[in-house]
DNA sequence: TCAAGGGGCTAATACGAATTAGTAAACACT
DNA sequence: AGTGTTTACTAATTCGTATTAGCCCCTTGA
């Protein structure tokens, strides 16, 4: 159309006109004009190959992005990552074609398309180790959100700081007259959930102040309903050792013991550490505890991904504050 | 390693050592074995750039996919999309970024990353025409969600039969013992809207009842609440023409005439001919109407673009039938 | 002995961009 | 005029794989 070389397009596309290449600018835009009638894009895959890079981030979730049942929890993160993509001018790729195999949707399989993209944002409560240490080993660029243990190396992550907000609960409580705390929930196997228990387990010893570990009494992890039906067993041993506050893993969790004791009549502080699975308040009574900052991460974890990819990385592991929330239901004890 | 040439190893690689091209037993368990040993794995990209296309489906949406607000109202399409997108083993391209011109988002613009893809998928309330016309006319593979007239050609499209569902009920007002109907809305100007005062007119005229036509008492369409504070001038005009049953167009409107007229006392039927934008009914009454198979219509979406980028196009229009909500609404004729 | 007919493999090319070496033309300066 | 120097571009190569035309060698048959 415009009777200028590939390599003529290629340069002007690519903006590099002004540098050591340089064209003409009535030549750049006469290209330019016809790029826009023509509507050419760059074939991303031959750019790839040629270039090493094509402006694309591939998003990779264990779980559908588009849930069905769990409303949205990716939501939020990919609210953040989307920002982040456009004022990148990057567009996002939905590693849908990975297939589902025992429940989880593996990286790594028979025309895995990971390389398609620049790097990839890894998403789900939690990775399987080796593929992230294979991940690492090939020098794939990559991010996971939330906290993860090294696997064979450091692994890149944007988390929130689970273990701080725990603590900072931990310390409300025992300024609020607790001495006599508990722990309700696995604190396993996701990093995520250690990282709690941890906070838990140090601010009590730090503090001096008693502190038990109370499984869920429901332990099918598939079950749905946090504590079901053994919210009386679990009441039981609240009772019997004494515990005037309880910290649950599972916001259910402690929703249903919340209740049981108000039931009872009898007074019991409870801090949840972590979101309500579905939106909307079953009881409208607004829970303490905290609120992690999806958002952001989902925007730091493109920060630290674009650092990664052009290779001047800084602070590649980072852990985001959590936003405490006061509620009514850590409370003074009586 | 092994002494065989590239073509070999492409040919083991993809199991052709039976066809037309042979390789001997001995020689593909030699290069068989050197692959197991390096643990090569071909480089997707190159593979892609050589197969010629990239499995790559573009989701092009009038909106951002992942802001909060209006978020509801694309996820069940998207929710099909991506559950198709996942058994045919393709990606999905978000293309979120075109810009906002004239108050629409345009699909043309300079900087449009449409050809990254295979196809795409339209999602939105209302498409330009001259842009439908131009994907027709540049050969571009694409579907649009929601039945669209001819745009200098045959649109392909997966839409929701509403001239059927609008039909049915109007049929189910008359065997209720409604002679006196009304349709409140614009009928306009997408598609959709023409489709569902289309199903009342022609079914109005075919039973032989008499059925008007009243427009929104809110004539800015950008206003939010629907019908607003137009309700008692509408609800004149159904008094008026001795209306005992009014198909309203948009959810708000339909609940806003129902409550008007609730609290007067005055019997009135009403269907609603839209899905309610925000979830949660704010009275807990439900609606007649009908509900529009939105998941499936993006997983359909997905097997018609797929069938259309194959080269083998089958039923590219396609109108999915609506379930019907008896819902308390539309009652007997006292 | 020579042609015909496979089997088994490779050289060459395509895919679509990015990159680089190189070249022609214009210009500057002695 | 001769010798740099800059500007503006293009030809050629590269990335890693898939594909195809074709080559060589071995059989077979007359």
């Amino acid at each position: 159309m415009t009777g200028v070389s590939q390599a003529t397009v290629s340069i002007v596309l690519n903006g590099r006109s002004e540098g050591e290449v340089r064209i003409a600018p009535e030549t750049r835009d006469r290209v330019l004009r016809a790029i826009a009638e023509t509507g050419y894009v760059a074939d991303p895959v031959a750019r790839r190959l040629a270039a090493g890079h094509n402006r694309i981030i591939g998003v990779f979730t264990y779980e559908s992005v588009f849930p069905t049942s769990n409303s949205d929890f990716y939501h939020p993160f990919l609210v953040g990552i989307e920002q982040r993509a456009e004022s990148l001018g990057s567009d996002l790729l939905l590693l849908t074609s990975a297939p589902v195999v025992d429940g989880r949707r593996r990286i790594f399989h028979e025309g895995n398309r990971l390389r398609l993209a620049d790097g990839c944002v890894l998403l789900g409560r939690s990775l399987d180790r080796e593929e992230l240490a294979r991940l690492l080993a090939d020098g794939l660029h990559f991010v996971s959100i939330g906290r993860r243990d090294d696997a064979g190396g450091p692994v890149p992550y944007v988390g929130a700081d689970y273990a701080a907000a725990v603590s900072a609960l931990v310390h409300r409580a025992v300024r609020l007259g607790h001495t006599n705390l508990a722990y309700l929930g696995h604190g396993g196997p996701a990093e995520s959930w250690a990282d709690r228990m941890r906070g838990f387990t140090d601010t009590v010893s730090s503090l001096g102040v008693q502190g038990i570990h109370l499984p869920p009494a429901t332990p099918a992890p598939a079950a749905v309903g946090g504590v079901g039906g053994g919210v009386a067993e679990v009441w039981e041993r609240v009772r019997a050792a004494g515990v005037t506050a309880v910290f649950a893993e599972d916001h259910a969790d402690g929703v249903a013991l919340y209740q049981h004791a108000k039931q009872l009549g009898v007074p019991l502080s409870i801090a949840t550490l972590g979101e309500p699975m579905r939106p909307g308040n079953e009881s409208n009574v607004e829970f303490s505890g905290f609120r992690i900052p999806r958002q952001r991460m989902g925007a730091e974890a493109m920060d630290v991904l674009t650092a990664l990819i052009e290779g001047n990385p800084t602070q590649t592991q980072r852990l985001l504050e959590c936003e405490l929330v006061v509620g009514e239901t850590l409370v003074e004890r009586k």
